[in-house]
DNA sequence: TCATTAAAATGACTACGAGTCATTAAATGA
DNA sequence: TCATTTAATGACTCGTAGTCATTTTAATGA
């Protein structure tokens, strides 16, 4: 009757993946709040009622940590992209729809952004577990698969040119990142730098792709 | 005849800019070598042969001497922007030209790329010398200046459509740096991800918005 | 109920690096 | 030569990531 054993096992595995997620909720509130440089495990710690040794148990590094955080987010864009995938047939602006889910993921979610972008710093991905790395890029992969097939659907229906509708998916995807982490530099010179906020710019740019796309007339 | 003190202060200024400039070069080689987080104070003042202390009688932090070799990195790129200005006049492919010259300058200074990306991270600018971040900015300025210049002409001579040059110009930015960006994070998983190397996907990424420009037929 | 053992948590401790500052050395000038 | 200003030094402080011997808690079973 291992029956019993199992399913003491059973609660301790629950018990141990409720900790880290508590270690998460704390890690997520203050790297929100102070960034990575300025955020300490101690301070962690404290948020979550735990010592700095426990911290350790669960996570190998500051950088697994805060690129958990990371992987979060990117599982939350996922996500939100899932909507993508059952878009009324015949529905036109199907590169315009990922677009904007994509600028609607980041209004809800400017945080991770910063995240995102720090924590794709090789400095910082040297300090991070492999398979911490892993499932982000997977899940970022899924995420422009599914973009990509918007872009092949809408070759398919002659409402874009012939293109490589995987160059195109990450294509839109760095050039919306792109905009994105030059705002989120200079938040205040910004505006001022570029001449209008960021929507409009990313609203200018995805006029830019769509035309780009076109098929001629 | 204070002819003679003033010479002295003269040589003074050009000595202290001479240590400036060894300390920047021994910094430069330590951050291409070590990175932001892996590099130490010791390491560059080991480098120039000075002490600690000393750096800090030139530079206030070590994210003003990161921040300064993003703007040698910057000053560099103006530059090599330079020529566009010269362009001889008919040139058909301008904006071409422009995205040829920052490849160019990338394939050159692929160090710097990874400078910029995380001395503009918050963390970073926050322990700057807001004069440093200001000379970044402005440099900045002036080479997107050049490329708003030459979207304007292939506006006017009806190469183009009638877009906003100056916010093409920021999206064009955003866009090379946006794929950079997601390259260097991963150079050895990265080809594999995106199925094609970096710089033919810089190339998809001009033809898409060379054809989001051109006027309709 | 209590002893035994295994697992989990702890926090004092180590190692290391950024930044400081009292001290020393060099340059200048009378 | 001596006085004074300026530059350089490196031992020091302080803060934090990560460790590990010790303690606490929980599970087991007699």
């Amino acid at each position: 009757m291992n029956t019993g054993q199992k399913r003491k096992t059973e609660r301790r595995q629950k018990e141990q993946l409720a900790r880290r997620r508590a270690i998460l909720a704390a890690a997520r509130e203050v790297f929100f709040a102070k960034g990575f440089m300025d955020a300490t495990i101690d301070d962690i710690a404290d948020r979550c009622s735990l010592a700095k040794g426990t911290i350790y148990l669960y996570f190998r590094s500051k950088e697994d940590l805060y690129t958990s955080i990371m992987a979060e987010g990117m599982e939350r864009l996922r996500r939100e992209f899932e909507v993508l995938k059952n878009l009324p047939p015949g529905e036109p602006g199907l590169v315009e729809s990922a677009f904007r889910a994509y600028i609607g993921f980041y209004r809800k979610n400017r945080k991770y952004f910063r995240i995102m972008f720090l924590s794709s710093q090789p400095d910082v991905r040297a300090r991070t577990p492999q398979e911490v790395l892993l499932r982000c890029m997977e899940t970022g992969m899924e995420c422009m698969g599914i973009v990509r097939d918007l872009v092949q659907e809408g070759i398919e229906r002659a409402y874009y040119r012939k293109v490589d509708s995987w160059a195109v998916a990450n294509i839109l995807w760095a050039s919306i990142n792109g905009i994105i982490m030059a705002y989120e530099n200079d938040p205040i010179y910004r505006d001022e730098f570029a001449g209008m906020e960021m929507e409009k710019m990313l609203l200018h740019s995805l006029d830019l792709v769509l035309e780009g796309l076109k098929v001629k007339k």
